[in-house]
DNA sequence: CTAGGGTTAG
């Protein structure tokens, strides 16, 4: 094992005559990396445990993996800077030059002991990810193999998480940032002693990830505020948005505008808009998306006239509402239904017309109220509209013309459109199936309906409750009484419980078959 | 940071 790895080093040319990597090689060396990641979770950790502390495996990779650069130019080099709390490491690595290395030399050491403590672990796997920070892509995927083998324990592993972070902190790489912070949060959970803010102050130690460069901390502190909200964690990601946790860093707007778009989204409206109002407060701008959701907000209080005053608000700060601001009021009086909400949202409809601001999301809220309020040759004429503009429907805007089509009985139209959406290699989900095998069955097409089901199985898609009562309801309008109480078994298996919406049907199946007796049992016992 | 969709009612 040991004598394959060391066989065929990879030669490094200069940095200067290399061509920038492109995704795919990136992608072919992260492969490889994990590939090799893995043989050396198969032939234990000792490979990666050299004899001295600057005789770091880092090498080992080094030779054995191109540094891939990503989009900085070489002049930036990563500026580590050291913290009281990680000046016992060695430092030595921080510049990757790539110049040829001798490989040869370092085979030997690196299948030096065999009997690995859990510190020289710690230190070793902290000081590989250091010394991997101008690849970030490797440091990602060592650091995951780490902690598959669960190696990077708490709270005394704490260093490595920091050296991580600043890494991608340094790269931009805020997705994988939060998901470091979604992993510490998980950590910090089974360690009440450790803080994540603990983490924060290491970070500051610094002045900041990076010699005090606030855009580094804030990409961290986002990161954070972003996996909290992800987790539904509001009242932390709120805490860390409060001056004293802010560490003088101004909070993103787009970070805002998520946590403040969740908590609507949560039912904690009031919430979100003493959010809003905090920001205004900070002096923070709302951009036209925060205004949108702000719309939203006052929408689902039924408090439409405050939802117009943010236009005005909006007028007051110069920021020009876009269609989406516009979308939120249409949904919002489509979803506030009345005669003359609705002639509202026409209007403003045209008026978006008129500005050239149609979306492909107002068709599908507007009409959406159409078949809310019944008015199905409406929704249907704003289909067609929606097509002599050139808008294609997505797959949520199928599915509620495939639920106007449905109640107007027009089932084999939809059936036509389900090719179309085949045709443009559209998936289907559960929602589009209850829809179409609802029509089905109310228009009494029994083997599209069947057909249907049976399509949905086959495509690995898993009723649900909905969809259950659908057919439950199908077979019992049809009088297939039994096969009604027989599904039950089936969700049984399927591990979906029955509701009430589920024995009403079958109660009325069986009663309409005329099987009163059965019907009383089932409703005195259930099945 | 970018939404919206499927059952039901005398």
């Amino acid at each position: 094992m040991v004598h394959l790895v060391c066989v065929s080093p990879v030669r490094l040319s200069s940095s200067s005559s290399r061509p920038r990597p492109g995704v795919a090689h990136r992608r072919c060396c992260l492969a490889l990396a994990s590939l090799c990641f893995a043989l050396l979770g198969q032939l234990g950790f000792s490979l990666l445990c050299p004899r001295s502390a600057s005789d770091s495996a880092g090498q080992w990779l080094r030779f054995k993996f191109p540094i891939t650069k990503f989009t900085h130019s070489s002049k930036f080099k990563f500026k580590f800077a050291s913290t009281a709390a990680l000046a016992h490491f060695n430092d030595s690595h921080n510049d990757f030059s790539e110049s040829e290395h001798s490989s040869s030399s370092s085979s030997s050491s690196y299948c030096s002991s065999n009997n690995i403590t859990n510190d020289n672990i710690k230190e070793e796997s902290f000081h590989i990810v250091k010394s991997l920070q101008n690849n970030p892509s490797l440091a990602f995927s060592f650091f995951t193999q780490l902690k598959q083998q669960q190696f990077v324990g708490f709270p005394e592993n704490i260093s490595t998480y920091a050296a991580i972070i600043r890494i991608f902190c340094y790269w931009g790489l805020n997705r994988r940032l939060t998901f470091v912070f979604l992993d510490l949060i998980a950590l910090s959970k089974q360690h009440p002693s450790f803080e994540i803010h603990d983490l924060f102050e290491l970070l500051l130690d610094d002045g900041g990830v990076n010699g005090g460069n606030h855009n580094y901390m804030l990409r961290a502190i986002d990161a954070y505020v972003k996996a909290c909200i992800v987790l539904k964690m509001f009242d932390e990601a709120i805490d860390f948005l409060s001056p004293t946790r802010r560490h003088s860093v101004v909070p993103n707007i787009l970070t805002c505008n998520f946590l403040i778009n969740r908590l609507v989204e949560n039912g904690k409206v009031d919430m979100a808009l003493a959010i809003y109002n905090q920001l205004k407060r900070l002096g923070l701008c709302p951009n036209h998306y925060t205004y949108a959701i702000v719309i939203k907000a006052f929408c689902k209080k039924c408090e439409l006239e405050k939802a117009v005053y943010v236009f005005k608000e909006m007028e007051e700060a110069r920021v020009r509402p876009d269609s989406y601001c516009y979308t939120a009021y249409i949904e919002g009086l489509c979803n506030n239904m009345s005669e003359m909400k609705l002639v509202g949202a026409e209007i403003m409809f045209s008026n978006m017309i008129k500005k050239g601001m149609v979306c492909q999301h107002v068709y599908s809220a507007l009409t959406y109220g159409y078949c809310k309020s019944h008015k199905l040759s409406k929704a249907l004429d704003l289909y067609e509209d929606m097509r002599s503009r050139g808008m294609f429907l997505d797959e949520v805007a199928y599915n509620i013309v495939f639920s106007a089509l449905c109640k107007l009985g027009e089932v084999d139209d939809a059936l036509d459109m389900v090719e179309d959406m085949k045709a443009k290699r559209m998936v289907l989900d559960i929602k589009h199936y209850t829809t179409l095998i609802n029509g089905c069955f109310l228009r009494r097409q029994l083997v599209d309906a069947f057909a249907m089901i049976r399509e949905m199985k086959e495509k690995g898609l898993k009723a649900d409750i909905v969809t259950y009562n659908v057919i439950a309801a199908g077979l019992s309008r049809i009088g297939w009484a039994q096969d009604a109480v027989d599904l039950l078994d089936e969700m049984e298996t399927q591990g979906v419980k029955p509701n009430s919406i589920t024995h009403k049907r079958i109660i009325e199946g069986l009663c309409s078959a005329g099987k009163v007796v059965e019907a009383e049992t089932f409703y005195q016992v259930g099945r």
